[in-house]
DNA sequence: GCCGGTAAGTAACGCGAGTTACCTACAGCA
DNA sequence: TGCTGTAGGTAACTCGCGTTACTTACCGGC
């Protein structure tokens, strides 16, 4: 550390742009000798000690490789590029996350764009285009897109020069690979869970019916009732709009439509938010939790799940793992993999806090 | 659209790289006169009519610049750079959004590296350095540091390489500008708040007090105060833990240390997630909020203030804004503006909701 | 004493653009 | 007729680096 700043590094600094002509003068060898040493080149025969004096060389004067000019020459360029509108709406920045430490972690860089419109469908694109555009001139290798919710999209054109991969959505054109959390074994787990905690009578706070999200979970609680020789309820199952007050509205309709011994004793919100509305209702009417009513969510959208109280059992969408499974799957597009149409789905996890 | 998926096009795509060359070959000119053309060159004489015919050749081509090269040629480069720890710990993802957004208008892109480490003091600052390095190696024209809660970092000494800014935090060596949140004028606008709904009795739930973020809000309250011709209490200023849980335990000490008569009418809650605990401390009590107990918070945290309930009435750290203005001071900076240390204070607006 | 082989290294070309210096044709003018 | 100026362009160099083809020196074997 501190001999890094000797004074001839100091002095290339200051002038700007230290060349690998210039350690090559400094070491007394050709340019060619510099890259080689450099990029590690296994055939090329360079003696141990000119070896050395180049990379004291490089050490003296700070040498900084010029990431552009080695993807010119190279053909190359160690760049994929995500296009989001999760920067704008943060619920999954944990996607970025998990992409970008895996792209670290393979020696690439993730350069991130910004897409404004929650709507990609539709024909007012503008900005989606333009970014995919942008990232396209930066020759990235590799493209992902990544949506808070899951949804089907329609990318760009341009999005099929290069190996692309969606996260969180698919294609609704059915070409491209795509990373989707498992819904459906998402909600067999959060229900499987009440029923181990000897809950039958469950009551369901859904989501807008419609959604991709809200069938696969319906359906997986389907199936672990199923599996434990119930049937769900369908007057059970209240939809409402995927807010806490939405859930607050949706509980407080469940809570009173039945006499006390008939009530559910159990509530399976199929988003955290509702959930912390379900919660108020519940506390409203002088019960507790998990006590009176269980409480289990989705999402683990951490503000919430972690600081209710008490602390919120939810099942987790896995958006860090996404995020790396579509640097991973790009890798190997970028590889040479045929592209198919696939859809891999991530399991999510069920974190037990203290709500059932 | 349409138009832009004829054959050629279509043909060229396939191929991977279009270059100036080829949409020089194309429209029978130069690869000159195609640079001219492309970069609006003011003092170059080409006539109207071969700047069409190049045009046209763009367009049919499908001719998309090389960004890579460019920066090479040109020896300047269209990036800044912004590493920060946002993106593990996104509390604070808005300001990457309002660097991102500014910097789109600008026509610059944001290379965004993550910096693993919440505490960039010490010797352990591997991974920050080494987001340093990769973001000079593409040759950023500027850095961005940018931090999750307002506090002194120290950079990288290679940082002093380009112009460099710091969002949301500051130099310990006092040699870089800085844009960070006004917290005093934050405290001071929150307590004002309390004051004019007529509470003069007021607590405050206090951070670890030796943060920059406790000391302004603090002391901005103590000047509301005194503004109203009051002091403040210290008895009534107790420290927790910056969680909900902290805020239960501060809310509570504070509510039950009073007889009824005695005790405040108004809490001064110095982040949302204390406010969420403060709230149930309250609640639990059989009083409400508004009515028996004012609640103000600080921060704004969406997921928190909007879904309480009642919404929480809160002072919103400006992240968009001071994300933009990073950007902006960056590009005064290397326009050339000389660099000075000084400190940019961004204004803490006043969020009205319910809880007042 | 000559040949072949390898170790150690270098010259030179190309990547895709920006940029400078130059060149040509023609018009206008004395 | 000859000179100059300008509009309209082009050849050639450069950026920093990867890569291929080639050179040189030296060693061992017959």
């Amino acid at each position: 550390m501190a001999k890094t700043t000797t004074p001839q590094k100091a002095a290339a600094v200051r002038q700007r742009g230290v060349t690998m002509s210039d350690v090559a003068q400094h070491a007394g060898v050709s340019r060619t000798a510099v890259s080689f040493v450099l990029s590690n080149r296994e055939n090329a025969s360079i003696s141990e000690e000119t070896r050395t004096r180049i990379n004291d060389a490089v050490q003296a004067l700070g040498y900084r490789p010029n990431a552009g000019a080695r993807a010119l020459a190279s053909q190359r360029s160690d760049w994929y590029g995500i296009v989001t509108e999760i920067v704008t709406a943060p619920f999954a920045v944990d996607i970025i996350k998990g992409a970008q430490d895996q792209a670290w972690l393979d020696h690439r860089f993730l350069l991130i764009a910004p897409s404004d419109q929650a709507d990609a469908v539709g024909p007012n694109q503008g900005l989606e285009d333009a970014a995919t555009e942008k990232l396209l001139e930066q020759r990235v290798e590799g493209l992902l897109y990544a949506a808070t919710y899951h949804r089907g999209v329609h990318v760009p054109e341009s999005a099929h020069e290069v190996p692309t991969v969606l996260i969180n959505c698919f294609d609704a054109d059915g070409k491209l690979p795509s990373i989707v959390p498992d819904e459906r074994a998402g909600g067999r787990v959060a229900v499987d869970r009440l029923l181990r905690a000897g809950h039958s009578r469950i009551g369901v706070i859904n989501l807008d019916p419609d959604i991709p999200a809200a069938v696969g979970r319906l359906e997986g609680a389907r199936e672990a009732l199923a599996g434990a020789g119930l049937e769900l309820d369908q007057e059970l199952v209240v939809s409402g709009h995927a807010t806490a007050d939405g859930g607050y509205d949706a509980a407080c309709e469940i809570l009173d439509r039945y006499p006390k011994d008939q009530r559910p004793t159990a509530l399976f919100c199929l988003n955290d938010r509702m959930a912390m509305g379900a919660y108020d209702a519940i506390k409203e009417r002088g019960l507790t939790i998990p006590g009176d009513i269980a409480v289990i969510g989705f999402d683990n959208q951490e503000l919430i799940a972690a600081y209710l109280r008490p602390k919120l059992t939810t099942v987790a969408l896995p958006f860090e793992k996404m995020g790396a499974l579509g640097v991973q799957t790009l890798a190997a597009l970028t590889a040479g993999q045929p592209i198919t149409a696939d859809q891999q789905l991530v399991d999510c996890p069920l974190l037990e806090r203290s709500s059932v």
